[in-house]
DNA sequence: CCTTCGTGGATGTATGAAGTTCACGAAGCG
DNA sequence: CGCTTCGTGAACTTCATACATCCACGAAGG
């Protein structure tokens, strides 16, 4: 019942492609600046660029852009780049293993859990997490010019 | 993010016996109706003896008893006697780790996400999953008398 | 005093998270 | 054109933890 590492890694990352909007940062000064192992980094920005969430360019002044705004970009869509569909307990979607059990009155609670935590990452975008950064707005950061 | 099969053993177990409140339930009892592996189930019951959930009695004719009738058990108690202290990313409580990030815009997501869910588990009683059970208040279960 | 049955701790195993390595190819630049 | 930069994709290693098992012990009822 923990957010992994993995996850906090990418929320990292776009908040901080978040505070300087259409900008392009490179996997170096993204993996430098997060404390993110550099490798490690590349293998969650893929995940985010197959999701549509960050643009990618190869080749020398190479690196990532957010496809949206951060306003717009918001942490459902995160969560479910890196950790796939939200799901609580594994019963909930896979028949298979609750069928064995005629009688579970646990479901009605874990489905409330889930409906309040997509409700809350739904409603919080990149936007609303840059904003409560200490740094605020994005101004200090070192950043290509595009 | 998700519920771990043994806090589902401790709730299923739990059901099971606010079924029939009042009652006292052998280790093998439990185990064989909820398809849990005794010797895992007596781990998990300890926890639930320690955290004076239920009642324990060796020897013959011995067993586990709720403490509390169902209705006043709520699910924040379980989990954090399975669980420990509730915690949805590692720096909630330890500072050490964020103290490094002092850029952090994460937190007031995180500690949204919590709140809410410590207030559904607290909302939610094992007399209320007794209830949401499609064989309902424990009517065909058999018991031991006491 | 024998059997039942929970206790406590040591031990085993398998899965997934976290991180690494490397050959490849796209693309800017001289 | 060829060099260099830098993301891509997949295979691989490492390590922690969830899940589970085993067994010697002692309390307690008949």
């Amino acid at each position: 019942m923990q957010v992994s590492r993995t996850l906090d890694y990418a929320v990292r990352s776009l908040i901080y492609m978040g505070g300087s909007p259409g900008l392009k940062f490179s996997m170096k000064q993204i993996s430098e600046s997060q404390h993110i192992p550099q490798n490690y980094l590349a293998k969650i920005m893929r995940r985010l660029v197959n999701r549509g969430i960050v643009r990618s360019k190869v080749g020398p002044e190479g690196g990532y852009m957010l496809r949206k705004t951060p306003d717009e970009l918001n942490l459902r869509e995160v969560y479910e780049a890196i950790e796939g569909e939200i799901r609580i307990i594994d019963c909930m979607d896979d028949e298979s293993v609750c069928a064995l059990y005629e009688n579970c009155g646990q479901l009605p609670l874990w489905d409330r859990l889930k409906v309040s935590m997509v409700k809350i990452l739904e409603d919080t975008t990149i936007g609303d997490m840059v904003e409560e950064s200490p740094l605020g707005g994005g101004g200090k950061k070192e950043v290509l010019a595009q």
